[in-house]
DNA sequence: AAAAAATATGTAAATGTTTTCACACGCTTG
DNA sequence: CAAGCGTGTGAAAACATTTACATATTTTTT
């Protein structure tokens, strides 16, 4: 018995198995090929396929017989054609060459809710740098051309850029706040924000609880994310009338390089602190490395404190203390609210707060020989 | 002057501002009011956006002069039906949790590469245990529904699992071929190949070079990626008549936990190695840890010598000498290799070998009291 | 000067699905 | 028995875009 096929199908369109090709290549099966299979026309597939109009349920046995030997399954594009949308998200990150562990966390979340809701995730850097005219930044070509995608996330640094653009094409999209406090006025959308100011402050107190009243905080705090992170410590000093200690600001050099820096002006000093907190764990791997390179031993002669949780620190020894933003959680939710904005367009603005915990490991203890303060 | 338009555009098609609309709302403008506009074909109007073909500037300025006038973007969905191509490339990944720097790095460059020739890039993760059924296993749905991907590149572990469900449905890729070879005759396909064996080759004799003669190999070399590293630390010991050190091969723990075991058991040796080669950066940190919790110094102690190159291992301090692959010559070439395959789908099978470097940093110096070889 | 190649453009087919329209058949209603 | 209605079906249009092919013009080569 020969199987039932187009009349466009000549011969050597088939294969060994009496399958449809082209050139040799296998073709996915189209609707025509389930029409012709189960001896009807193409709309009496679609009516049954759609379950509209009528049709006799003998013909829809045959045709969903049909369907399932030849696994048909409708073209995705038709498909994205008219539901008008393209079930893709773009999760943007802040710069073509840096994706750090934290990053790769929340986007790993994010695609798992993602893909669970049947959207796929497609991810884009961009290019940013300091001295580009704003008019001449571009929006990755996925984003600008219509369609792509039906909405962004944006986890990154300098984001805020591309806000207006992403605004003027009408396109739905969620931010993590943080790279961008202290313009938070400025955000008129869906954000989510980690509370880096009390997670700093009670990392600080974690050191006061310990014992320390020389305690450092190092990182540049021009940076809005930092600059956060040093008013947290702040309070937690004043509240103690403590003095606080500081390097010098900026370096103009990057993470580690500045944590060596920092750490080697520190040490500079005839009392040197008993304790650093680093803004963020890649400063604090640097003042690590100053520290190891000196053979000052952490947390016995210096107690060292990150912020972040960057699971590829997890290699220094001792491990690092340092401050977990929970990165999971917040990818899962960036994703989970851009979902329910799409759902729902006209859900109001949305701006929930995650907090911070101290993940205590070991690279703090109580400093060698001083009591204990009494604490506020 | 009214605006020229279609011929099939009747009055009530119009809008107040002479747009063109359907039913009472505005319609967005398609390549047919562009074509008319410029007073040219839809098929020119074609060449000209995709740059494909022959096409007089004057005619693309004019083209272009009528994109812009009527804010023409043109449908993506429609793009991808008519020329049978998403443009896009997934990124298949070995496990859903996991994508370290290595990978990161190689996609990231594979990321610029394909951006570059207009192709999108979707990752997607796979769950894998080693007790699940081969006919369970399934493909990402990203992958597995029609149409979605153009082709999909692999360059995590146990991707094995899923060659032949993608050749089944037909779709091109390539592959990474490290984490597979021992099985290196069934990739019938087009793979990239970075030569470890060398790589390992190199880094030992470096370790000799330097005078060491105890030197170890921690790794569980019933991995093949890691029987391969350990094939070439064996040769440049042979070529020597230098004696193996081993350690237990498989504690069935992650590479770090495994790294740190591994380094306990050989220092209790009573004539303990001078240099340890890890068979990854991974298993070096967890080797670095034990030596770091036993106060005994890198290099001046033990030499340590690490695989891969993964950048987050650059905080260790001393930094680690290590063999790079060159990720991102990797992930563009995997990149340009499948983008080379979708342009000319009859090209013969490819495969290539990248070759390996020693990186030399700070973790590898020449041990205490010992006089150097003479090297075969 | 003829032939060949390169350039520029239009026509029409193809893409996969839904939808509109027309038509047939059989049944009911006046 | 004619008109109308409900049911089932197919042909063809419609959608926006690309692409294979044809044709016309210009330029280059012989």
């Amino acid at each position: 018995m020969t199987p039932i096929l187009p009349d466009t199908i000549r011969p050597h369109d088939l294969d060994f198995s009496g399958l449809l090709c082209k050139r040799n290549r296998m073709r996915a099966a189209t609707i025509k090929d389930v029409a012709h299979r189960a001896g009807v026309s193409t709309a009496t597939v679609s009516r049954v396929l759609n379950n509209s109009g009528y049709f006799d349920p003998e013909t829809a046995r045959a045709v969903n017989e049909a369907v399932k030997t030849l696994d048909y399954r409708r073209n995705v594009h038709w498909k994205r054609l008219s539901s008008n949308s393209s079930e893709t998200i773009c999760f943007l990150l802040g710069n073509r060459d840096a994706l750090n562990s934290m990053q790769v966390k929340m986007l790993m979340a994010a695609e798992r809710e993602l893909t669970d809701a049947g959207f796929d995730l497609v991810f884009a850097p961009f290019r940013y740098s300091p001295n580009t005219a704003p008019e001449r930044l571009q929006l990755p070509r996925l984003i600008a051309q219509q369609g792509t995608v039906d909405g962004v996330i944006l986890a990154g640094l300098h984001y805020e850029n591309f806000l207006d653009a992403l605004s003027n094409i009408n396109l739905p999209y969620v931010v993590l706040g943080n790279t961008y406090i202290g313009h938070q006025d400025k955000i008129k959308t869906d954000a989510l924000v980690y509370d880096d100011i009390t997670g700093a402050y009670e990392a600080t107190k974690y050191l006061l609880r310990l014992g320390h009243r020389r305690i450092a905080f190092v990182g540049d705090t021009n940076l809005p994310w930092f600059g956060r992170r040093y008013e947290g410590y702040r309070r937690a000093l004043g509240e103690n009338n403590i003095e606080e200690i500081r390097a010098t600001e900026d370096w103009g050099v990057g993470y580690i390089e500045y944590g060596k820096l920092a750490a080697s002006e520190l040490l500079r000093d005839a009392n040197p602190p008993t304790a650093v907190f680093a803004a963020n764990d890649e400063i604090a791997g640097g003042v690590w490395k100053t520290l190891a390179n000196r053979g000052i031993r952490i947390p016995e002669e210096i107690s060292l404190m990150g912020f972040g949780d960057r699971e590829d620190f997890s290699i220094l020894e001792p491990s690092l203390t340092t401050v977990t933003v929970f990165q999971e959680k917040i990818g899962a939710e960036l994703a989970g609210m851009l979902l329910r904005k799409l759902q729902n367009p006209e859900v109001p603005l949305d701006s929930r707060t995650f907090p911070c915990q101290i993940v205590e490991r070991n690279s703090c203890a109580a400093p060698r020989s001083q009591k204990k303060l009494v604490l506020a």
